[in-house]
Order: C-alpha cells, then sequence, then structure tokens
RNA sequence: GGGCGGUUAGCUCAGUUGGGAGAGCGCCUGCCUUACAAGCAGGAGGUCGCCGGUUCGAGCCCGGCACCGCCCACCA
C-alpha cells in the first residue's frame, strides 16, 4: 500500500459512500465487467432482461427494490464464472409520453392534430434523446451491473422489424383480426385500451326507474338504469326467460320513450329476476352486457356517443353536442315531464376508470384490431404447470394459472402516434395488405392491381405491451436467424417483478417466447412485494408520500438502500423502513472500520485459513456456516433472510467476538493471527459484493497486494470449505461466550464498575478457556477467600468493588428463577402422556435441563 | 359475487417439518475501552386478533368469527 492509500485509510473513520461511489463505478464500466461476450450456451451463462423502465420514468423505490435483485443475482453468477448478460433498455410508453407531450402542447394553446403526425413525432424523439437517459444513469448510482453498450429501446430499428414479423405472424395464424367490438375507450386519451388498463372504482350514483309504453296497449314496462342518456340507443328490452311476470310479453314491442323506436321484448338468461323489476333495457351500443347480448339475439347497434365524449348526430337534434353529463340531465328532464319517470334513487355501483387518464370508461363500439389469445395461452400454461416456468412465492402460479383458463382477446390498436404503427395497408377499396415493411406492401399492392400512390397505412400504433412481450428475445438479436447473442443467452433466467404486471407483462411474455421462438422467455418468474410510503397507503406523486431512491443514496449511500430494501422485502406488502436503511448504512461503516483495524494492524502475511487457536477454528467455522447460508439463501430468492444473516454473522460474531478476542493477538503482530483475519476479511468481502458493491469493492481494493488483484467484481464467490467447519470449536466457544455474558450480567446487576478487575477461581472441572478471565475482565489467580456468587463453574470473591447486599439479591432472584425452571421441568417430565408419546430425544433433553437446574440450586445452598 | 394475503414487543417485520417467542429501530442503565458514539457492555418490554377443536404439547394444523389490505368479475 503506497503511503498516501495507508494515510488515507488510517485517517477516514467513517464510510463516506458519496465520495467512493462514482469512481468504483465508473472502474468497473472501464473494466468492462458488464459487458460479457456473446460465447457458451445459455445453460452455462446466465443472463436477465431487465423490465425495462418506461423512458418517461425517474428510478423509484420498485426500480430500485427489483434492480437491486437483479444485481445481487447478476453480480453472484458472474463472480461464480458465468458469463452473466443483464440486459438493458427502455421502454418508449406509448400512453405517458402522449400524456407528457400533450399537456406542453396544450400549455403551448395547440394540440397534437394541429402538429400533426409527422411533427408530433419528431418533437416525441428529440424528447427521448433528452429525457432518455435519465433513468438509465439512475441505475447507475444503484450499481446495477447491467451491460449498458447494449441498450436497447422498444422503437429502436431491430426491435421494429422483430415487432412487424410477429404482428404479421400472429395475423396470418389468423390470431390477429380487425373487428368492430366493444372496447374501452378513455376518453381522457382518445384512445381504446385494454382490460387490464381498466380499475373499477365505487361509485355513488342515481338508479332511475323509466316507464317504456307496450305497445298497443296502455300499459307500461318498467326498467332500471343508472344511465339514462343511452337509452336513446336502446334496440330492446329484455327479461329473464324464467319470468313468469313477462312471460307474456316476451314477442311483444315497447315503444322507446323520447325517440319512438319500437323495442322487441326479447328473453335471455343474463337478466337477474331479483334485480328492480326484472326488466332490462339494451343499449348494444354503450354497455359491455347489452353488447353480448345483442350479438346473440341479432340486435342492431346505436352509437349516440362519440369518441369525443360528446352525443353525437344519432343522438337526436335534442341531444347532439351535448356532454354526456348534460344529455343525461336532459333525457330525466324530458323523462319527469311526460311523467315517465317512476322512481330515483340514490344507488352504489362500481364504474370502469382508466389507469391511464384517470376518466371514466365509455364502452364504444369501434372498429379495432385484436389478438386472440386462447391459442397462444395452451403452450404457456403447460409451461408453468410443468415447471419450465417457476413462479415464485406459490400462489402467484395460481393466480396465472386462473387467469391464463380465463383469457380474453387482447384489443391490440391504440389511437396513438408514439408507438408501433400498425404494419397494416389499406387499398382504395378496402383492400388490406399485412405486410412486414412498406417495401413489401408495396409489392404485395402491385400483384393485387393497386398503385402505391392508393396506399394508405393504418393509423393506429400497437398497445406498449405488445412491444414489451417480445423484450427477452428481441433484445438479443431476434429475429435475426442465428444471432450470437440469442444463441449464447436465450432463454433468460431470472425475471424479478411486482404482481400489477404478471398478466400485462409476464404472461404475454411467456406466450411470445413460446411462440416465437418455441422456448419459454425466462425459468425462473420471482414475484417481490409492493414497498408501501411508511404509512401504510402506496407510494406516489399525488400523495406527496413518495420517497425517492436517489435522496437516500445520497444521504447514505447506494450500498445502505441496497441492504435496506432487500432486507425489508418479503413476500407480502411492506412499509419502507428507514430505519433498515440506516442498518445498511450501519453495516457499511462497520466493514469499513472492522476491515481498517485489520488492515492497519496486521503483520505482513498471505490471506490463509490459519486454524490456530480454538477461536480461529471457531470463526473459520462459523463463516463456512454463513457462506452456505447466504449463498443458498440468495440460491433460492430469499434476499431478506441473506441479508440479515450476512449482517449477524458480520456484526456479531466477526466483529463483537471475534475481532475483540484476537485484538491483542494483532497488535503484537501475530502472524497466524494476521493471516487468518485476512483470509476471513477476505471472504465476507466477496460474500458481501453482491448485496453491498460499493464498500467491499473499495475495501477489497486495499487488501495486501491490492494492485495485482483482479478487482472484486469479478473475483470468486465463495463457496463453504466443510473441511474447516469444527462442531467443537463452535461448542467450545459458544459456551465461552454464554459464560462471558454471565459474568457481565451478574457485574453489571450487582454494580460493579466497568474497568475493574474481580479475582474468581474455577470450582470444578477444567478450567474455562482463559479469554473468559480477559473478556469478563476476572482475575483467574487461584486466590483463596469466600466466594460471593457462583457463575457456572466460576466463583467470584468478595472484594472492595462489590456490594454484598446486591449481590445477595442477584443470588435470591436466580434461586428464585431456578425454583420455577426445577418446578416446570417436573411438572412436564410427570406428565405420563408426554413421557410416553413425545419422541425420547425431546424428552431426554428435558431431563438434562432438569438435572442442571437442580445441579445449580444446589450449588447456590 | 368469487379468490388471495395479513393480524406476533411501543414501531417495522422475521418465525423452516408442531417440542420453552426473535431481529432492527425506539426505550432504560453504564461506558468518549487506541476499528467504528453511524460505537461498546447490560437491561426492560409479548394471553402471538377472538372463540372452539385436534394433540402429551399449538404462533404454527382444523373449523368458525372479527377487522385490515389486494386481485378478479358484465347484475342494469
Amino acid at each position: 500500500m503506497d503511503g498516501e492509500r495507508l494515510q488515507r485509510l488510517e485517517a477516514t473513520t467513517r464510510w463516506d459512500p458519496a465520495a467512493v461511489e462514482g469512481p468504483i463505478f465508473a472502474s468497473w464500466m472501464e473494466g468492462g465487467y458488464f459487458h460479457p461476450p456473446a460465447e457458451g450456451t445459455p445453460e452455462e451463462n446466465f443472463s436477465i432482461a431487465i423490465p425495462p423502465p418506461n423512458v418517461t420514468g425517474a428510478l423509484h423505490m420498485g426500480h430500485a427494490l427489483n434492480g437491486t435483485m437483479q444485481d445481487v443475482l447478476a453480480r453472484m453468477r458472474r463472480m461464480q464464472g458465468r458469463n452473466a448478460l443483464w440486459t438493458l433498455g427502455t421502454d418508449h410508453a406509448s400512453i405517458a409520453v402522449h400524456a407528457v407531450l400533450e399537456k406542453e402542447l396544450r400549455a403551448e394553446g395547440t394540440s397534437r392534430h394541429e402538429l400533426g403526425r409527422e411533427a408530433f413525432l419528431e418533437r416525441a424523439w428529440e424528447w427521448r434523446r433528452k429525457h432518455g437517459a435519465t433513468i438509465v444513469s439512475q441505475y447507475k448510482r444503484l450499481g446495477a451491473s447491467c451491460d449498458y453498450e447494449r441498450e436497447r429501446f422498444t422503437l429502436d430499428e431491430g426491435y421494429v422489424r422483430a415487432v412487424h414479423k410477429v404482428f404479421v405472424a400472429l395475423h396470418q395464424k389468423g390470431f390477429i383480426y380487425r373487428d368492430n367490438y366493444m372496447v374501452n375507450w378513455d376518453v381522457g386519451s382518445r384512445s381504446v385500451i385494454s382490460d387490464l388498463e381498466v380499475f373499477n372504482r365505487q361509485v355513488a350514483d342515481t338508479l332511475f326507474s323509466i316507464d317504456y309504453p307496450l305497445e298497443g296497449s296502455d300499459q307500461v314496462i318498467t326498467v332500471a338504469t343508472v344511465r339514462p342518456e343511452t337509452m336513446l340507443a336502446d334496440t330492446a328490452i329484455a327479461v329473464n326467460p324464467s319470468d313468469e311476470r313477462y312471460g307474456s310479453l316476451v314477442g311483444r314491442e315497447a315503444i322507446l320513450p323520447l325517440v319512438g323506436r319500437r323495442l322487441p321484448i326479447i328473453a335471455d338468461d343474463h337478466v337477474d329476476t331479483e334485480f328492480g323489476t326484472g326488466a332490462l333495457k339494451i343499449t348494444p351500443g354503450h354497455d359491455i352486457n347489452d353488447f353480448e347480448i345483442g350479438r346473440a339475439h341479432g340486435l342492431e347497434e346505436i352509437s349516440v356517443i362519440g369518441e369525443d365524449g360528446l352525443m353525437n348526430a344519432e343522438a337526436g337534434e335534442a341531444y347532439a353536442g351535448m356532454s354526456i353529463s348534460d344529455a343525461r340531465e336532459a333525457v330525466v328532464a324530458a323523462l319527469r315531464e311526460q311523467g315517465l319517470l317512476r322512481a330515483e334513487e340514490p344507488y352504489e355501483h362500481s364504474v370502469p376508470y382508466s389507469q391511464r387518464s384517470g376518466e371514466r370508461i365509455e364502452p364504444l363500439i369501434s372498429l379495432q384490431w385484436f389478438c386472440r389469445m386462447d391459442e397462444l395461452a395452451g403452450p404457456a400454461i403447460e409451461a408453468v404447470q410443468d415447471d419450465r416456468v417457476r413462479i415464485a412465492p406459490d400462489q402467484w402460479k395460481r393466480v396465472y394459472l386462473d387467469w391464463m383458463h380465463e383469457i380474453r382477446p387482447w384489443c391490440v390498436s391504440r389511437q396513438l402516434w408514439w408507438g408501433h404503427r400498425i404494419p397494416v395497408w389499406y387499398g382504395p377499396d378496402g383492400e388490406v395488405i399485412v405486410a412486414e415493411s412498406e417495401e413489401l406492401a408495396i409489392e404485395a399492392a402491385r400483384e393485387r392491381g393497386i398503385a402505391p400512390g392508393e396506399l394508405r397505412q393504418e393509423e393506429d400504433v400497437l398497445d406498449t405491451w405488445f412491444s414489451s412481450a417480445l423484450w427477452p428475445f428481441a433484445t438479443l438479436g431476434w429475429p435475426d436467424a442465428d444471432d450470437p447473442l440469442q444463441r449464447a443467452f436465450y432463454p433468460t433466467d431470472f425475471l424479478t417483478t411486482a404482481r400489477d404486471i404478471l398478466f400485462l407483462w409476464v404472461a404475454r411474455m411467456i406466450m411470445m417466447g413460446l411462440e416465437f421462438t418455441g422456448d419459454v422467455p425466462f425459468s425462473d418468474v420471482y414475484v417481490h412485494s409492493v414497498i408501501q410510503a411508511p404509512d401504510g397507503r402506496r407510494m406516489s406523486k399525488s400523495l406527496g408520500n413518495g420517497i425517492d431512491p436517489l435522496d437516500e443514496i445520497d444521504v447514505h449511500g447506494a450500498d445502505a438502500l441496497r441492504f435496506g430494501l432487500l432486507a425489508m422485502s418479503s413476500t407480502q406488502d411492506v412499509r419502507y423502513s428507514a430505519a433498515k436503511v440506516q442498518q445498511g448504512r450501519d453495516l457499511a461503516n462497520k466493514m469499513w472500520n472492522a476491515s481498517r483495524l485489520v488492515l492497519l494492524n496486521a503483520a505482513e502475511a498471505e490471506p490463509a485459513a490459519t486454524p490456530a487457536r480454538i477461536e480461529d477454528r471457531w470463526i473459520l467455522s462459523r463463516l463456512q456456516r454463513t457462506v452456505e447460508s447466504v449463498g443458498g439463501k440468495l440460491d433460492s430468492y430469499d434476499f431478506a433472510h441473506a441479508a440479515l444473516d450476512f449482517y449477524a454473522f458480520f456484526w456479531s460474531e466477526l466483529c463483537d467476538w471475534y475481532l475483540e478476542i484476537v485484538k491483542p493477538r494483532l497488535y503484537e503482530g501475530e502472524r497466524e493471527v494476521s493471516a487468518n483475519l485476512l483470509h476471513v476479511i477476505e471472504r465476507v468481502l466477496a460474500l458481501a459484493h453482491p448485496l453491498m458493491p460499493f464498500v467491499s469493492e473499495e475495501i477489497w481494493s486495499y487488501l495486501p497486494d491490492g494492485a495485482g488483484r483482479r478487482p472484486l467484481v469479478v473475483s470468486p464467490f465463495p463457496g463453504a470449505d466443510h473441511a474447516l467447519v469444527d462442531e467443537a470449536a463452535e461448542a467450545e466457544v459458544e459456551e465461552l461466550i454464554a459464560l462471558t455474558r454471565d459474568v457481565r450480567r451478574w457485574r453489571d446487576l450487582v454494580g460493579v464498575a466497568a474497568g475493574s478487575v474481580l479475582s474468581a477461581r474455577v470450582t470444578t472441572g477444567e478450567p474455562p478457556h482463559e479469554l473468559v478471565g480477559r473478556l469478563a475482565r476476572l482475575s483467574l489467580d487461584g486466590a483463596k477467600g469466600e466466594a460471593l456468587a457462583t457463575i457456572g463453574r466460576l466463583e467470584i470473591l468478595g472484594s472492595d468493588e462489590v456490594d454484598a447486599g446486591e449481590v445477595g439479591r442477584r443470588i435470591e432472584e436466580r434461586r428464585a428463577e431456578l425454583r420455577s425452571e426445577v418446578e416446570r421441568g417436573e411438572r412436564r417430565l410427570a406428565n405420563e402422556g408426554f413421557v410416553a408419546k413425545a419422541p425420547p430425544e425431546v424428552v431426554e433433553a428435558e431431563r438434562h435441563k432438569l438435572d442442571a437446574y437442580r445441579a445449580e440450586l444446589e450449588e447456590l445452598g
């Protein structure tokens, strides 16, 4: 170590992440360690495709947790010698980008339609150039070991080819089709959205009962609705076929008030006889149920609400151009005037809203592109059932399978511009040409006698999730045949995600992966917890209760945040725990300082496991067990326990006990203990590196021969050496620790000054290890005198330091404790059922304990 | 309407196949002991939501109830 570094090590008594993390990350990048060659096979290699963050996004706690978990695995596998690729990239996020840009445009007093498609897209690309790198640089702050040289974007050139190829192939198979169908119309973004982007909200509404006169009669049939304005598009009335009240009416007609249209009265099982009057107005154009009933009965479909959310001409002169709520008021007023409004009552029900814009969904019939999912779902169900894709924790496997069994067609078109423009061209007479590129479309058009100039490309783009579904293979060179990346890294190994995109994304990747590569896209899916705000609600901008991971990194360091997130993660949702992050910060600091102690005091020695004494054998044995448990827990994605096991070993066993025990040997310059300490530190840093890469890498650079070492990021991950496991040493040192603690507790209780040394002697058997004397500040010099107290096999002798009255009190307390223990043991062993039925070893253990308590009680007199 | 998860120390959470309830933070006491006060030593604190059952033995298994949260679903 050169003088300057030595001085820095001596002077830096606190781990200072802000000063160190940047340069360390830069050195990793410079080394190219995150950019593996496209060699080897997927079985030998390890790969992860990052869930691509939105290009509009900023790193939030979800990314931080998710990214940390992926990085832990990527780093561990890399250190285990696997060729590890963590693919990075961003998602173009159609709706999110539209939201941002259209807001800007509104502020400028214009709109995208005024601007036009081309100019809008230019602006979007410009925006992406300016802001697209933000989130990528934020992943670097976290320490994410992604391959930044192979960054992908879901709209880059190769990706577009992949999307087109998939669209055309699915169309050829007949899975993708165009249809007039009921869709979730989002008035806010002026686009259709998929079922998965709709959420329901309980709303206090009014239920109106309306009389519809029967044709050729002075009777009426009463229907109930919360949306009277849609009656303008009614085309039937339905009753349940088993409903005796209406049996005679089926086949007759009613007259639609305000409009005058004749409505057939039909029978359909969907109608609930219990609800309202048991008669249902049917509006196929504006209600999903009614739409299905309408299709089943061949009813006319009328639309009175337009895509702009206003009443259209079909609604009639009186209402056209009105907003929906105005139209509702107007319709209700008109009905009231005509005496047809039978009742109004408050009514609470669930209403669909758009997750994107927050606006109420308008069900409309619209001409859209759909993808049939049932045939794609079959293989994806099998893959999960037979564990080619493992989903953990277990309950999510069933959630996935349940949803897949009920899967419905997916509406893939969106009335937006930023995205993959659907590769479909229309001829002048409604000809439809689906092609992978414009050139191919033109060629196909020529063959059909259509001039290129007459071709018009579909205006709509694809749902963003359509391209996301291809992510694991589209980022690895697909559809280029025989791409080396794909050969080396597909299928990927691991995917971690929050549960909210299990259907939206994970399920679709499995389906598309199987369909287009013939293989699953990943072998393991881990569904992680959602980190809630400390108040137990979801972190959100609008609630203002979010915590920015970058702020936490600034204050406590990336390692602290990583450790904290891992430690607080769970199989269930958890509240963000600032205390856990501080625990991580404290651990990083402890690692730094413990290493300083060793590095500044060790004699010149090669790191080597040197079990010279009992305490050395003990720490080596404990290290093996820790290596085994931490590694095993990471293998099974139990990140929280891996982190906490490491913490417990490092803090308690290594620092609190071993370092304190061996300090004198270290100060004396003993080579054995120096070698052993260096060995232990080296292993511990390597073990910690996936969890806390910065602090471990930094300390690593100070190890002897630091210059000649490979950086920790590419050094071997430790495995347990079973030859170093030593149960006898563990038992002996653990007894020693227990005895030390007993003595300390006693000293504290009787109020002996912390620094004073007490005389003591051994009563029976082998003397306890000499270390107890030092750790508990006893002088075991065989002095004679009256014993004040007996602790294990030690007798503490009287002196000026000790208040005899306090000692008496302490002894009486212990006696009472022991008497109750003896009583408990006796009672238990007197229970015949216990002795007869409990396993013999449990009974035997109970007898042993009883004997020990009796003996100690005896000793105390 | 179905389904899933939760209820354990003041707070946030762990608790492997049933065999004397744990961690971190907070709190109390004593220590600036030459790695670390972001530290060290010690301590207090729990009818494991409620009721019943199985068992020699239940935080854990079974049944019921209460409250909290989430997902799915076309009752107007």
